[in-house]
DNA sequence: TATAGGGGTTCCGGTCACTGGAAGCTCAAG
DNA sequence: CTTGAGCTTCCAGTGACCGGAACCCCTATA
Protein backbone atom coordinates (compact mmCIF):
# COMPACT_ATOMS: atom_id res chain seq x y z
CA UNK A 1 0.00 0.00 0.00
CA UNK A 2 1.32 3.78 -0.15
CA UNK A 3 2.06 6.05 2.10
CA UNK A 4 -1.24 7.94 1.88
CA UNK A 5 -3.56 4.46 2.74
CA UNK A 6 -0.55 3.38 5.50
CA UNK A 7 -0.81 7.63 7.09
CA UNK A 8 -4.83 6.87 7.56
CA UNK A 9 -4.37 3.55 8.86
CA UNK A 10 -1.84 4.62 11.39
CA UNK A 11 -2.86 8.18 12.37
CA UNK A 12 0.18 9.55 11.06
CA UNK A 13 0.55 12.27 8.48
CA UNK A 14 2.70 11.26 5.60
CA UNK A 15 5.11 13.92 6.37
CA UNK A 16 5.85 12.19 9.85
CA UNK A 17 6.38 8.99 8.04
CA UNK A 18 8.94 10.17 5.72
CA UNK A 19 10.73 12.19 8.66
CA UNK A 20 10.51 8.69 10.54
CA UNK A 21 12.01 6.87 7.62
CA UNK A 22 14.70 10.15 7.51
CA UNK A 23 15.99 9.37 10.74
CA UNK A 24 15.98 5.41 10.01
CA UNK A 25 13.51 4.90 12.37
CA UNK A 26 11.39 2.84 9.82
CA UNK A 27 11.99 1.65 6.58
CA UNK A 28 10.00 1.09 3.92
CA UNK A 29 10.41 -1.07 0.21
CA UNK A 30 9.71 0.90 -2.76
CA UNK A 31 7.41 0.31 -5.60
CA UNK A 32 8.49 0.02 -9.52
CA UNK A 33 7.50 3.77 -9.85
CA UNK A 34 9.84 4.64 -6.98
CA UNK A 35 6.88 5.55 -4.27
CA UNK A 36 6.87 3.96 -1.07
CA UNK A 37 5.25 0.36 -0.33
CA UNK A 38 3.95 -0.60 2.85
CA UNK A 39 3.10 -4.05 4.12
CA UNK A 40 0.68 -5.10 6.90
CA UNK A 41 3.15 -5.28 9.64
CA UNK A 42 4.92 -1.97 8.58
CA UNK A 43 1.78 -0.20 9.34
CA UNK A 44 1.77 -2.51 12.97
CA UNK A 45 5.03 -1.00 13.55
CA UNK A 46 3.57 2.92 12.23
CA UNK A 47 1.01 2.46 14.88
CA UNK A 48 3.21 1.12 17.64
CA UNK A 49 5.07 4.14 17.32
CA UNK A 50 2.04 6.65 16.93
CA UNK A 51 0.52 4.97 20.49
CA UNK A 52 4.21 5.61 21.96
CA UNK A 53 4.51 8.88 21.05
CA UNK A 54 0.75 10.10 21.97
CA UNK A 55 1.72 8.06 25.48
CA UNK A 56 4.88 10.24 25.98
CA UNK A 57 7.61 8.54 24.80
CA UNK A 58 10.92 10.31 22.93
CA UNK A 59 11.61 9.31 19.33
CA UNK A 60 14.63 7.53 20.32
CA UNK A 61 12.43 6.16 23.09
CA UNK A 62 10.54 4.56 20.49
CA UNK A 63 13.32 3.42 18.78
CA UNK A 64 14.32 1.85 21.81
CA UNK A 65 10.63 0.44 22.00
CA UNK A 66 10.42 -0.85 18.68
CA UNK A 67 13.76 -2.75 18.90
CA UNK A 68 12.30 -4.70 22.15
CA UNK A 69 9.01 -5.17 19.75
CA UNK A 70 10.71 -6.72 17.29
CA UNK A 71 13.02 -8.54 19.51
CA UNK A 72 10.80 -11.67 20.81
CA UNK A 73 13.56 -12.74 22.81
CA UNK A 74 14.41 -9.51 25.14
CA UNK A 75 12.99 -9.60 28.75
CA UNK A 76 9.82 -8.00 29.88
CA UNK A 77 11.95 -6.53 32.71
CA UNK A 78 13.78 -4.17 29.87
CA UNK A 79 10.64 -2.91 28.82
CA UNK A 80 9.47 -2.46 32.18
CA UNK A 81 12.46 -0.20 33.11
CA UNK A 82 11.62 2.68 30.05
CA UNK A 83 8.19 2.81 30.95
CA UNK A 84 8.70 3.30 34.56
CA UNK A 85 11.04 5.80 34.38
CA UNK A 86 8.57 7.64 31.90
CA UNK A 87 6.20 6.93 34.41
CA UNK A 88 8.33 8.96 36.67
CA UNK A 89 8.61 11.75 34.21
CA UNK A 90 4.92 12.41 33.89
CA UNK A 91 4.42 11.77 37.62
CA UNK A 92 6.95 15.03 37.59
CA UNK A 93 5.51 16.95 35.21
CA UNK A 94 1.72 16.72 36.63
CA UNK A 95 3.33 17.81 39.48
CA UNK A 96 4.71 20.58 38.41
CA UNK A 97 2.38 21.90 36.31
CA UNK A 98 -0.20 21.42 39.54
CA UNK A 99 1.81 24.01 40.58
CA UNK A 100 1.83 26.34 38.06
CA UNK A 101 -1.87 26.05 38.05
CA UNK A 102 -1.85 26.65 41.76
CA UNK A 103 0.11 30.01 41.79
CA UNK A 104 -1.65 31.13 38.73
CA UNK A 105 -4.83 30.24 39.85
CA UNK A 106 -4.50 32.28 42.73
CA UNK A 107 -3.31 35.33 40.73
CA UNK A 108 -5.90 34.81 38.44
CA UNK A 109 -8.81 34.47 41.29
CA UNK A 110 -7.69 38.00 43.05
CA UNK A 111 -7.69 40.39 40.20
CA UNK A 112 -10.83 41.70 39.51
CA UNK A 113 -10.49 42.02 35.78
CA UNK A 114 -12.45 45.03 35.59
CA UNK A 115 -11.34 48.56 33.56
CA UNK A 116 -9.23 49.49 36.76
CA UNK A 117 -4.91 49.52 35.85
CA UNK A 118 -4.29 47.69 39.05
CA UNK A 119 -3.67 44.20 39.04
CA UNK A 120 -2.83 41.60 41.06
CA UNK A 121 -1.64 39.11 38.46
CA UNK A 122 0.94 41.65 37.11
CA UNK A 123 2.17 42.42 40.73
CA UNK A 124 2.83 38.74 41.07
CA UNK A 125 4.68 38.36 38.02
CA UNK A 126 6.76 41.45 38.82
CA UNK A 127 7.56 40.01 42.40
CA UNK A 128 5.66 42.23 43.97
CA UNK A 129 3.06 40.31 45.34
CA UNK A 130 2.61 40.36 49.33
CA UNK A 131 1.05 37.38 50.28
CA UNK A 132 3.71 34.05 48.91
CA UNK B 1 25.54 46.79 35.62
CA UNK B 2 26.56 44.33 32.95
CA UNK B 3 25.23 41.41 31.53
CA UNK B 4 26.61 38.70 34.35
CA UNK B 5 25.65 40.60 37.57
CA UNK B 6 21.73 40.90 35.41
CA UNK B 7 21.77 37.29 35.02
CA UNK B 8 22.59 36.64 38.27
CA UNK B 9 19.64 38.66 39.90
CA UNK B 10 16.87 38.22 37.00
CA UNK B 11 17.88 33.74 37.38
CA UNK B 12 18.30 33.87 33.55
CA UNK B 13 21.15 32.55 32.00
CA UNK B 14 23.51 35.58 29.87
CA UNK B 15 22.80 33.31 26.88
CA UNK B 16 18.80 33.47 27.17
CA UNK B 17 18.93 37.58 27.81
CA UNK B 18 21.15 38.26 24.33
CA UNK B 19 18.67 35.86 22.74
CA UNK B 20 15.44 38.15 24.32
CA UNK B 21 17.10 40.99 23.03
CA UNK B 22 17.94 39.41 19.59
CA UNK B 23 13.71 38.98 19.04
CA UNK B 24 13.53 42.37 20.31
CA UNK B 25 11.85 41.09 23.68
CA UNK B 26 13.61 43.62 25.77
CA UNK B 27 16.43 46.04 24.47
CA UNK B 28 19.50 46.98 26.41
CA UNK B 29 22.06 50.19 26.98
CA UNK B 30 25.79 49.59 25.75
CA UNK B 31 28.60 50.86 27.96
CA UNK B 32 31.59 53.07 26.59
CA UNK B 33 33.51 49.26 25.48
CA UNK B 34 30.14 47.91 23.86
CA UNK B 35 29.24 46.03 26.68
CA UNK B 36 25.49 45.76 27.47
CA UNK B 37 24.66 47.89 30.26
CA UNK B 38 21.35 47.18 32.56
CA UNK B 39 19.54 49.59 34.97
CA UNK B 40 17.40 47.98 37.77
CA UNK B 41 14.49 48.57 36.02
CA UNK B 42 15.95 46.17 33.34
CA UNK B 43 16.66 44.03 36.16
CA UNK B 44 13.13 44.04 37.18
CA UNK B 45 11.35 43.47 33.49
CA UNK B 46 13.95 40.49 33.45
CA UNK B 47 12.75 39.08 36.10
CA UNK B 48 9.03 39.50 35.02
CA UNK B 49 10.19 37.94 31.70
CA UNK B 50 11.55 35.11 33.96
CA UNK B 51 8.80 34.66 36.32
CA UNK B 52 6.54 34.38 33.30
CA UNK B 53 8.13 32.03 31.34
CA UNK B 54 8.53 29.84 34.30
CA UNK B 55 4.36 30.23 34.87
CA UNK B 56 4.28 28.47 31.59
CA UNK B 57 3.45 31.62 29.18
CA UNK B 58 5.29 31.63 25.60
CA UNK B 59 7.63 34.72 24.76
CA UNK B 60 4.79 35.83 22.29
CA UNK B 61 2.82 35.96 25.65
CA UNK B 62 5.07 37.75 27.39
CA UNK B 63 5.49 39.98 25.18
CA UNK B 64 1.97 41.28 25.62
CA UNK B 65 2.75 41.03 29.38
CA UNK B 66 5.00 43.04 29.33
CA UNK B 67 3.59 45.61 27.18
CA UNK B 68 0.80 45.36 29.67
CA UNK B 69 3.16 45.22 32.63
CA UNK B 70 4.50 48.48 30.96
CA UNK B 71 1.53 50.59 30.07
CA UNK B 72 -0.01 51.58 33.91
CA UNK B 73 -3.42 52.87 32.19
CA UNK B 74 -4.49 49.76 31.12
CA UNK B 75 -7.23 47.57 32.69
CA UNK B 76 -6.58 44.44 34.72
CA UNK B 77 -9.15 42.98 32.63
CA UNK B 78 -6.59 42.78 29.43
CA UNK B 79 -4.32 40.86 31.69
CA UNK B 80 -6.71 38.39 33.19
CA UNK B 81 -7.88 37.54 29.71
CA UNK B 82 -4.35 36.27 28.96
CA UNK B 83 -4.03 34.50 32.47
CA UNK B 84 -7.36 32.98 32.41
CA UNK B 85 -6.71 31.66 29.02
CA UNK B 86 -3.25 30.40 30.02
CA UNK B 87 -5.06 28.58 33.23
CA UNK B 88 -7.31 26.51 30.62
CA UNK B 89 -4.34 25.22 28.90
CA UNK B 90 -2.36 24.32 32.03
CA UNK B 91 -5.71 22.57 32.90
CA UNK B 92 -5.80 20.77 29.61
CA UNK B 93 -2.49 19.66 29.67
CA UNK B 94 -2.57 18.33 33.50
CA UNK B 95 -5.72 16.57 32.57
CA UNK B 96 -4.16 14.94 29.26
CA UNK B 97 -1.07 13.90 31.36
CA UNK B 98 -3.40 12.17 34.22
CA UNK B 99 -4.86 10.19 31.46
CA UNK B 100 -1.11 9.12 29.78
CA UNK B 101 -0.40 8.49 33.09
CA UNK B 102 -3.30 6.59 34.27
CA UNK B 103 -2.46 4.44 30.44
CA UNK B 104 0.83 3.63 31.15
CA UNK B 105 0.63 3.09 34.92
CA UNK B 106 -2.13 0.20 33.93
CA UNK B 107 0.53 -1.37 31.67
CA UNK B 108 3.10 -0.74 34.16
CA UNK B 109 1.52 -2.75 36.91
CA UNK B 110 0.27 -5.44 34.48
CA UNK B 111 3.36 -6.11 33.52
CA UNK B 112 5.44 -8.75 35.58
CA UNK B 113 9.19 -7.15 34.97
CA UNK B 114 11.28 -10.64 34.48
CA UNK B 115 13.25 -12.60 32.22
CA UNK B 116 10.44 -13.77 30.33
CA UNK B 117 9.69 -12.07 26.85
CA UNK B 118 6.32 -11.49 27.09
CA UNK B 119 5.02 -8.45 27.98
CA UNK B 120 2.08 -6.27 28.33
CA UNK B 121 3.26 -2.83 27.86
CA UNK B 122 4.17 -4.19 24.08
CA UNK B 123 1.35 -5.75 23.72
CA UNK B 124 -0.62 -2.54 24.38
CA UNK B 125 1.44 0.07 22.77
CA UNK B 126 0.89 -2.38 20.21
CA UNK B 127 -2.78 -2.41 19.98
CA UNK B 128 -2.94 -5.81 21.26
CA UNK B 129 -4.21 -5.35 24.64
CA UNK B 130 -7.59 -7.09 25.57
CA UNK B 131 -8.55 -4.47 28.18
CA UNK B 132 -9.42 -1.11 26.27
C1' DT C 1 56.25 44.33 31.38
C1' DA C 2 54.46 39.93 30.06
C1' DT C 3 50.85 37.01 30.78
C1' DA C 4 47.02 34.54 32.59
C1' DG C 5 42.32 34.76 33.83
C1' DG C 6 37.73 35.97 33.66
C1' DG C 7 34.60 38.73 31.96
C1' DG C 8 32.36 40.54 27.64
C1' DT C 9 31.20 40.52 22.23
C1' DT C 10 29.44 38.35 17.60
C1' DC C 11 28.28 34.66 14.66
C1' DC C 12 27.32 29.94 13.32
C1' DG C 13 25.28 25.64 14.00
C1' DG C 14 22.63 22.32 16.55
C1' DT C 15 18.63 20.75 19.26
C1' DC C 16 13.58 18.13 18.88
C1' DA C 17 9.93 16.58 16.13
C1' DC C 18 8.06 17.82 12.92
C1' DT C 19 5.54 21.15 9.17
C1' DG C 20 5.04 23.98 4.96
C1' DG C 21 6.03 24.82 0.42
C1' DA C 22 8.13 24.47 -4.20
C1' DA C 23 9.06 21.83 -8.22
C1' DG C 24 8.49 17.83 -10.66
C1' DC C 25 6.85 12.91 -11.40
C1' DT C 26 3.07 9.34 -12.55
C1' DC C 27 -1.53 7.86 -13.23
C1' DA C 28 -6.59 7.66 -13.91
C1' DA C 29 -10.85 10.15 -15.06
C1' DG C 30 -13.44 13.26 -17.78
C1' DC D 1 -5.73 16.59 -23.84
C1' DT D 2 -6.10 18.43 -19.70
C1' DT D 3 -7.07 18.32 -14.93
C1' DG D 4 -6.38 16.77 -10.46
C1' DA D 5 -4.79 13.73 -6.93
C1' DG D 6 -1.17 11.80 -4.97
C1' DC D 7 3.54 10.67 -4.88
C1' DT D 8 8.67 12.15 -4.93
C1' DT D 9 12.79 15.17 -3.27
C1' DC D 10 14.77 19.08 -1.20
C1' DC D 11 14.98 23.38 1.40
C1' DA D 12 13.60 26.28 5.09
C1' DG D 13 11.21 27.43 9.29
C1' DT D 14 9.26 26.61 13.95
C1' DG D 15 10.30 27.76 19.62
C1' DA D 16 13.36 28.81 22.88
C1' DC D 17 17.23 28.45 23.53
C1' DC D 18 22.48 26.10 24.13
C1' DG D 19 27.38 25.19 22.83
C1' DG D 20 31.37 26.61 20.91
C1' DA D 21 34.70 29.35 18.21
C1' DA D 22 37.16 33.52 17.63
C1' DC D 23 38.02 37.74 19.29
C1' DC D 24 38.30 41.95 22.62
C1' DC D 25 39.08 44.20 27.20
C1' DC D 26 40.45 44.76 31.87
C1' DT D 27 42.74 43.54 36.11
C1' DA D 28 45.94 41.01 39.01
C1' DT D 29 50.04 38.78 39.59
C1' DA D 30 55.05 36.98 38.55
Amino acid sequence: MNIGTAARQSCLPPKTIRYYEEIGLLTADRAANGNRDYSNEDVHRLRFVQRSRSLGFSVEECRQLLSLYTDRDRASADVKAIATEKLGEIDRKIAELTGLREILGHLVEKCHGDLRPDCPIIDGLSGRSRDH
